[in-house]
DNA sequence: CCCGATATCAAACAATCGTTTGATTATCTC
DNA sequence: GAGATAATCAAACGATTGTTTGATATCGGG
């Protein structure tokens, strides 16, 4: 009950007392908080809400099964956390994506040669963030996951996370295609950019039997990229980008 | 009281159900496994293997908990046998579709717009197939959760499902873009291909909250498809099909 | 040194899980 | 009509679920 109250404080509590000392009482709730969000993350993310037990979380976490309820209040809050977690554990790697995205296409200033070495760089930002797994471990699934299994903290998730990267990538396609940039060619087209570049993640399973491939190695991930890189820039109309995506090199 | 109340019951069940007798003993067997496979596959499509509890798929399918076992064996055979029964639904949306693009592609012979138009055709009922509720139920989200989630079960669906439709459409593939045929090419593209159809229906969720629509209507996948059919031609280096699928008809 | 605050844990909670059992019902064949 | 067979169901199984409780441990400030 009253873990709940001080959520809501969260912000007042940090501004009004130093970072990392907290107050008086046993230490090590932040170490054990952050624990439990971290393997609760995994869990999550490869096995779903339904999938992982909060007893199983707690063994990974080592943590007792109780320090779940009292740290977060429950499940569904920790779920909540997680998803919460991922949206600021993201930031660093979308933050400077979008932010390089803006500047490129006011430098550009409508030149297609440009514009084409500005989406193959995207693509290949985006790609390599979501296929290679040094990056963020759990978070990519995840995200995968609420894509295709939208549970009840999606639309924070959109609003926090999605949005922003959707927004920018939709300036893309509009300069590009011709498009309004609200109007819904100009949205589709974007999510369909987008949803390509997860895809290999999300359907890996499938990728990896039809290719015959054991796994992911930073080959087939140049492969994949080298390989769909150009006909994506064809399908929002720009030439291939000679310098960055070749065909063979 | 009871019993009168079971007794007219019964007896209404037994007028309903007279058909399919076949061997002695109780019949009735094969609707009750008709009824279970229903609501499992609805059940287990919307919410997972684990979201789903063997009482509730009982409940919806107006038998006893203890049936589900009686006929399949446990839950897990269960699973097992409604991706069986996906697999057989699916033949008469799939078969037709691979023998007429088979056809289609023989009687081309290599010309570009026949080609297209055929792309076109296949990209329409792909997308059609998926997206459209009325053709298939639960059959289409239950495919997807299995690409998107593999069980133990998703080699079978690959090899009996999954396979026949990659390498058709990899025929397609390979003779519009000239890769080999069973060049890694060929197979990301075709992966690719048939990705972008199912991605709308994957990421539903996502579209319906971007492009701010309540849900899709004939009308939106309409547009879905006049709006990505011709830029995903153009993904295998193939010319706009112009009768079919045109810009603005 | 003690007190309030914070954190952790073992134990127990009621509920639900998948599955098994044993009895009963309904239909066939002879 | 008797026996065999198939199907159905209520009840109960042990295990596991998410959560709560109460006791205990560990700190800072008085």
């Amino acid at each position: 009950m009253e873990r709940i109250e001080e959520k809501e404080n969260l912000e007042l509590k940090i501004v009004s007392m130093r970072e990392g000392t907290r107050g008086p009482g046993r230490p090590g709730g932040e170490e054990s908080r952050a624990r439990i969000l971290e393997a609760a993350g995994r869990l999550f993310a490869d096995r779903g809400f339904d999938g992982v037990s909060v007893r199983e979380m707690a063994r990974e976490a080592k943590v007792n099964a109780a320090a779940i309820n009292y740290h977060f209040g429950g499940k569904e809050a920790l779920y909540h956390g997680v998803l919460k977690k991922l949206i600021e554990d993201t930031e660093p790697l979308f933050r400077p994506l979008i932010e390089l995205l803006r500047v490129q296409l006011d430098e550009a200033d409508g030149d297609r040669n440009a514009l084409a070495r500005i989406a193959a760089g995207l693509i290949r930002s985006l790609m390599m963030g979501i296929l290679s797994r040094r990056t963020l471990r759990w978070q990519m699934p995840m995200m995968l996951r609420e894509f295709h299994h939208p549970s009840g903290e999606f639309g924070m998730l959109v609003r926090d996370r999605i949005d922003p990267v959707h927004d920018a990538v939709a300036e893309l396609v509009s300069v590009s295609t011709g498009y309004e940039r609200r109007a819904p060619e100009t949205l589709l087209l974007t999510a369909n950019m987008i949803a390509q570049c997860m895809a290999f993640g999300a359907t890996k399973g499938l990728i990896l039997a039809r290719l015959n491939w054991e796994d992911y190695t930073p080959e087939h991930i140049n492969f994949i990229i080298r390989t769909m890189a150009p006909r994506m820039l064809a399908m929002i109309d720009l030439p291939p980008a000679d310098p960055f995506v070749g065909g063979e090199a």
